[in-house]
DNA sequence: TCTGGGGTCCTAGGACCC
DNA sequence: TCTGGGGTCCTAGGACCC
């Protein structure tokens, strides 16, 4: 078993890379003020926490997931932001584009992360893959004003292992030859897909670093692992059965919304939060075009006990006017009463296009126009005069004084409305 | 990392059918 | 009616990611 020469089993050796943004959101905000460079700043105020930290700020001491007080008191000179996502996604959109200028093979797997598939661009580009890492760097530099974090390799799995190799503004390239270098003191745990979970049994097995799973028979790691481990393993060792995805990701599985509240037993309260995600998933759902034929809500007590409950739709739907009556009727037998609750979740399943689904004449397909017609009314109020203008009796609760004289605009509480 | 929010994929086990 | 074997579909839940 030579993991010094992993052979690809496609010919050509893939060359993958991965790119990370550094302190991404922070580092848009500094691009984009010439004030807030070099200082320390964090983003997340309007979340109470921090989402993101300038290196300086993480310097300091800061750390994401701290609270925005902490941070106050803690670090009086950091800076601390709202965060605007819309600025993200330009830039986000923007560095994309960049990568496609160099390879048509992009796949954007997050907001400041993207895979390209660089195989085969040394000749053409009359460049080693080092130095293609290196143009795509200083581009990103240049044109956006932020720093990135690349890594090339073999595999995805590698190519991530590289770009985390050296932080901030790092190029790191894993040829095959040096793979058990980079593995040989990396904790099992640092691989990407190996959580907490697999690593304690890994642990159990005498596996603590990614080169000791990397060296582990073919039997072994079948025998003990599942699909995904093993083709980890595949991917430590230099073979690539990832492949570098450019579909662009405009579809979806599921629309879940869920929100932490300070713990309540208020059970109007807690039906509520319950409503108002079922707003935001459907109004979600309704944007991209989706109807669910399932939803499943939970509840989660101040203990993290969690339960829930699985609705079936006679219709596919993404209105809730719909689903609310059978929301209600789930809720109050899943709802204890006495139980403090800290979370709710809505979660839409089994999405359909809408543009293909027809109604059928048997259930009524009248009134399901009539309540698609009416919320093509309620997201084009939302989108003139914003998300509050229109909602459900049911989030009454939710409103503190009195909610005809709260924000801009008139509040008109969506009751009952007879439909046909 | 005593735990925020939004996703995806895989597997085990039961129900049902031939 | 019982026994045996095999396939498919669905669901719940686990694990992981950013």
């Amino acid at each position: 078993m030579s993991i010094e020469r992993p052979i690809s089993i496609q010919g050509l050796p893939k060359a993958i890379l991965h790119l990370d943004a550094d302190a991404f959101f922070a580092s848009c905000e500094q691009a984009v003020n010439p004030e807030l460079r070099g200082k320390p700043i964090v983003v997340g105020k309007e979340r109470g926490i921090v989402t993101a930290a300038s290196y300086e700020a993480k310097a300091l001491g800061v750390q994401r997931g701290m609270l925005i007080g902490e941070v106050r008191r803690k670090f009086p000179d950091v800076i601390v932001l709202n965060s605007d996502y819309e600025k993200y996604s330009l830039f986000s959109l923007r560095m994309f584009e960049i990568l496609r200028s160099f390879s048509p093979i992009v796949e954007e797997y997050s907001i400041d992360e993207a895979f390209v598939d660089i195989t085969g661009l040394r000749r053409p580009m009359h460049a080693s893959y080092e130095e293609i890492g290196l143009r795509i760097k200083e581009r990103i530099k240049r044109e956006l004003g932020i720093t990135v974090s690349v890594g090339i390799s073999l595999t995805k799995v590698l190519a991530k292992i590289a770009s985390k190799h050296k932080k901030p503004d790092g190029l790191t390239v894993i040829p095959g030859r040096e793979i058990h270098l980079y593995l040989k003191d990396l904790p099992i745990s640092e691989v990407w897909g190996i959580g907490p979970n697999t690593a304690s049994f890994c642990e159990k097995l005498g596996i603590k670093t990614a080169l000791d799973y990397a060296k582990k028979p073919e039997e072994f790691i079948k025998k003990h692992f599942s699909k995904p481990f093993y083709e980890i393993w595949l991917e430590l060792r230099g073979t690539s059965v990832y492949p570098v995805n450019p579909e662009p990701k405009n579809t979806y599985k599921s629309i879940s919304k869920a929100l932490t509240f300070p713990p309540t037993e208020d059970k109007n309260l807690v039906f509520a939060h319950l409503s108002l995600n079922l707003e935001k998933a459907c109004f979600k759902a309704r944007k991209f075009g989706f109807l669910a034929k399932k939803v499943i809500f939970f509840l989660r007590k101040q203990d993290f006990h969690t339960l829930g409950m699985e609705i079936k739709l006679s219709s596919p739907s993404a209105y809730p006017v719909d689903i609310l009556p059978l929301l209600r009727e789930a809720f109050e037998e899943v709802f204890e009463e006495g139980a403090l609750y800290r979370q709710t979740g809505v979660i839409l399943l089994d999405l359909i296009s809408k543009s293909g689904f027809q109604p059928s004449i048997f259930d009524g397909s009248t009134k399901a126009e009539k309540i698609s017609k009416l919320y093509e009314v309620i997201d084009d109020l939302a989108r003139r005069y914003g998300r509050s203008t229109i909602f459900p009796a049911s989030l009454f609760p939710l409103l503190k004084g009195n909610p005809l004289k709260r924000g801009r605009g008139l509040k008109i509480p969506l009751l009952p409305i007879k439909l046909y």
